[in-house]
DNA sequence: GCGCCCTCTTTTGTCTTAGAAAATATGCCG
DNA sequence: CGGCATATTTTCTAAGACAAAAGAGGGCGC
């Protein structure tokens, strides 16, 4: 069972909600599966029902469960679950899955990243510029070794995002950042791949710049490639 | 301010969650504002502290407030909205949304949906295949001036996404789609254009039958620029 | 007068108890 | 045996009390 005990968070019902969150997302409970009715959830647990009932909340919103009286509380099918929630995200990082969902998670990251790169350069500001600008800097002075190797990588590539002038890019960006870090972290990415990795991110910088919608790109798309065969590479060396 | 009084659905918690998430959306409370404290709101919506912290855990698992004790609650940034999650866009779509909403979200579709009919092309399997040509079939069946025509439009999409056999692309799907169907209505696209999308649609659908990646990514980028088009003239039109 | 610490106040967080409403299961009656 | 009323289970809503977080302000020493 995904446990999550002990280090209870601030407060109990986002512990709660991430406890649950976690068994589902594990497959502790199965789809279609009713779990426990609230009173031996709340006994197992040590928590009121209050408590539990604003983590049913949660969960609810996520789309991870559904309840109604008499019936009791069911795990919805996964197509009903928003993955794209990156609390939900974080709990599948956390629990050790397939390799398909990081297969998923980058075939996904191949189809937008590179078109974000074409309407930041068509669409970004001057400032937005500064600021990818700005985010490469931080990547070329990221001490090897520390986690500013993975955060300012993931943090370029928010910037481009953000430069699209696109709510629901920025959206997305913010949802998959804190699993793609885990992945990095994961894959424990070696130092010479992100060195390597540096002229790729300041092609795709200047492509934009230059409002090379077609380069940047295309820049975009090569970058992503070599990254996950490099991903690819390492996870399997495990 | 954006009201949903009177229609009270079946429990009050989802009520008072999207008459405050409407006003949120809706602009009534700015991000980064402090709303009024529970007890206040409790007695303009009359309702119980109870059913509206559940609402507010909601809200919260939507990235659309935060709450601290004595701070109180406040609108978080867009940046932080979850703009995938289907109620949120419910919530858009009922607030007239700006011609930037729709065109954002279109530009999305038109990134992730050539993506999704290049990868079932490659990926489908006999079954999903079928599911495809039945939707297809529906489209061609469909009562003109009726919701079949939007719906089984919608299908036909969701049919292809579900052929990715990428969890991602069906989230992304499951989340659009009741937005597109209020933007479908919304636009009242005429007869003749449903009527003059079946031929495009059967192209995907025969390339994707074919197995055919390029081709399927090609027909599905013909046939949302066109219908792009079509919307925004219609949109205009009012 | 200035800075630090302690207390006070406000607001959300948690628990408890009680009863209402929904939806199935049961059993009575014709 | 069928249909209707009743019982039961579970979530839903309400209300009241206290705990905990975190500023705000006042008093004290220097």
């Amino acid at each position: 069972m995904a446990n999550q005990a002990n280090n209870r968070p601030q407060n109990i019902h986002n512990w709660v909600a991430s406890e649950l969150g976690s068994r589902i997302v594990g497959g502790f409970y199965a789809p279609g599966e009713y779990i426990p009715n609230e009173n031996t959830i709340c006994e197992e647990l040590e928590v009121s029902r209050t408590s539990l009932r604003e983590a049913f909340k949660v969960l609810t919103a996520k789309g991870l469960i559904e309840s109604r009286p008499k019936l009791g509380t069911r795990i919805r099918e996964r197509r009903h679950w928003n993955m794209f929630d990156p609390v939900i995200l974080n709990w599948f990082s956390q629990s050790k899955p397939s390799p398909e969902f990081y297969t998923s998670l980058y075939e996904i990251r191949e189809v937008f990243e590179p078109a974000a790169a074409e309407l930041a350069a068509k669409k970004r500001t001057p400032e937005q510029l500064e600021i990818i600008e700005a985010a490469y800097a931080k990547m070329e002075a990221a001490q090897l070794g520390t986690d500013e190797v993975y955060t300012s990588d993931i943090e370029f590539h928010m910037a481009i995002l953000d430069a699209t002038n696109n709510e629901f890019m920025v959206s997305l960006g913010v949802s998959i950042q804190s699993a793609l870090l885990e992945l990095f972290r994961l894959s424990s990415t070696i130092q010479d791949d992100f060195l390597q990795s540096l002229p790729g991110h300041k092609a795709i910088y200047t492509a934009i710049e230059a409002g090379d919608s077609v380069r940047a790109k295309a820049e975009m798309n090569k970058l992503l490639s070599t990254s996950q065969e490099t991903l690819k590479k390492n996870i399997e060396r495990e």
